[in-house]
DNA sequence: TAGTTTTATGTAAGCGCTTACATTAGATGT
DNA sequence: ACATCTAATGTAAGCGCTTACATAAAACTA
């Protein structure tokens, strides 16, 4: 494990020789150490001189080595992010959103994926940690709490998007979940609903059964029984949602809403009942989870909660500039609370 | 534009202490060298040192400094992936497999995005060079062929996802998107269609280009002439799509199926028709083109000519692994073909 | 003007590794 | 037992930067 690959060496027919800052300061006239000055501008150097050495810069095309960077000074400017999936309609944004803030700042971003597997997920975060990352960013979830929070004590500050953990609650960027959830039932239940419905995530992740939980309370106002057997666990693919759809549909029972946690399997099952012609929202309403865009181009337009999961890559971001890097400026929100998107999939029960 | 940021200094509450090569070669009683050659197995060491040393490093939770090795080596272990944009439904999956592929040779991946856009495309690839990348794979479209056949002189190699230049043809993975559009149009033509609508992508683009190309090719093969004011140009996105679609229904023209450069905007065409209660397929048929996952599930289904880009990603990892660090074992291939997927949103025109 | 402070620049010691080359120990031959 | 060769290990010079410290030059002070 601890036996690498060896490196290849590289075949360079180097064509272009990569300038140093020897060679600048050759050039210049000057010390390696006043290169580096004007470099890091962090230390008063003289108008003329810092001239002479960005001309000579500019004459040999010169490009810091990052490396030799990072080796002296012990920070390596980038960041490593490590995400269950890089597919899926969640990620981009949120990479999207990271990616521009750090750059910005002149960090690199350094990916790997966890596959929502507990190996994998802290194998990706030694990967990353053994690379050097200045801070890692981190949205994952089959690793404990326990671990996580013995993470965070560790050398290299490390922030958690989607995940709310207590005793470290300042490092956690996350939605709230159980609001979320209870907002889409009642959303529901205002219009009238009784026979409901609700397909869930898969039940080890914290956000689906805190979505759930609020389901919950949300029938529990209503004074509605929550009905067990109206209740599938899936996916979150627009395919488990198809298939808990169809299971829900072969019960017989009578069902006027469903609420799902997440829009990729409300759209799975709206696709279902269309196909079974059951009208929607006039024989069964539904209501998703996240706001992805998709879904607000297909007829009927889903309603759902928002998920402003680029929002929360931007605060984690600036986490980590804030932290790390001692910006000043930013600002940083840790809870964002959901906010209900009406739109055409769900409707009052008409009594008929 | 030389001048970096400082780099702030790394406030560590240091409390695990990061163990170097030196104290396992103390612990281990041998020198610097012979941990090295354990840690890199290129050179031969007796089985009785070599023990030795791999307890020290266990024994002191050693691990390599990469950023060290590559100082050393000239070799980053790390591969620089530039693409337009991060989020969106293409680049998830395409990161998802070169993350994979890499990771699995104990390589990095460290993204930029260039928001199709020639400064920032050079800029990323500057960015990415200067961090010592290995190799880069560019998916871009902003800067010219002549700018990437020079790039692709230098001393780190790279090579191109969706991008043809015939220059550099062995460096580029790419699908055949002329064809793509030509069997596209061609299923609608086989239909019966003869009132034929296209929504194009952003004609800047080749491969938007190519399809409409494929298109007109088709269009001719079956006698049919291709009417200017029925192709409009949006920007692959749903939103785009609807837009289009509204404009075509404003003509009040015989359409009876359109073409589209792509699944996103086919659905948000599809959504607008619906709206208008306008049936699909039995008005109008529609054809998208990339075969991405959501509109598999949505009704209709959309019939559309599939983009392999996750395949293409895999394969420019491979490249990568092959051409940077040696791998004899992968295979590369570089051109792929489109496939037709007939679903339910195409159909035979119904002579009424 | 000599003495003192300030400012600009240079010197050189690392950062944690790799690797060419030098050295030593062990094996082999006579 | 001694020279010869091979295999295992050690020595030390970097890789391209940063930065504490030393020094020289310039600007004050009295």
């Amino acid at each position: 494990m601890l036996i690498l690959e060896p490196c290849a060496p590289r075949r360079l027919f180097n064509t272009h020789y990569m300038a140093t800052i020897y060679d600048v300061s050759v050039m210049a006239g000057v010390s390696l150490a006043t290169v580096s000055r004007v470099m890091n501008n962090n230390t008063k150097v003289s108008d003329k001189t810092k001239q002479k050495v960005l001309d000579a810069m500019k004459a040999l095309g010169y490009r810091p080595n990052t490396i030799a960077q990072s080796l002296a000074s012990n920070c390596s400017n980038s960041v490593g992010v490590l995400v269950s999936q890089l597919d899926g309609p969640f990620y981009g944004p949120m990479m999207t959103e990271i990616e521009t803030a750090l750059r910005t700042a002149n960090k690199h971003v350094i990916i790997a994926a966890g596959h929502s597997d507990e190996k994998q997920e802290k194998e990706g975060v030694e990967f990353l940690m053994s690379r050097g990352c200045d801070a890692l960013i981190l949205d994952i979830e089959a690793v404990s709490d326990d671990y996580l929070i013995e993470l965070s004590k560790g050398s290299t500050p490390v922030v958690f998007i989607n995940r709310y953990i207590d005793a470290i609650k300042e490092r956690c960027v996350y939605l709230e979940n159980e609001q979320g959830g209870f907002m889409a039932t009642e959303h529901i239940l205002s219009l009238g609903h009784k026979d409901i419905a609700y397909i869930s995530g898969p039940l080890f992740k914290l956000d689906v059964r805190d979505r759930l939980k609020g389901h919950k309370r949300a029938l529990q106002q209503y004074n509605i029984d929550f009905d067990d057997t109206l209740c599938i666990e899936s996916d979150f693919k627009e395919a488990g949602g198809c298939e808990a759809m169809e299971r829900l549909l072969s019960m017989n029972k009578t069902i006027t809403a469903v609420v799902c946690a997440n829009d990729q399997m409300a759209s799975g099952a709206i696709a279902v009942c269309l196909e079974h012609g059951i009208r929607v929202p006039d024989d069964i309403s539904f209501i998703g989870y996240d706001n992805i865009p998709f879904p607000q181009y297909i007829s009927p337009k889903l309603s759902t909660v928002s998920n402003p999961i680029h929002e929360m890559g931007k605060m984690a971001a600036r986490w980590v500039l804030q932290e790390v890097y001692n910006d000043k400026e930013v600002i940083v929100e840790s809870s964002f609370k959901p906010e209900l998107f009406i739109r055409s999939s769900s409707q009052a029960i008409s009594h008929d």
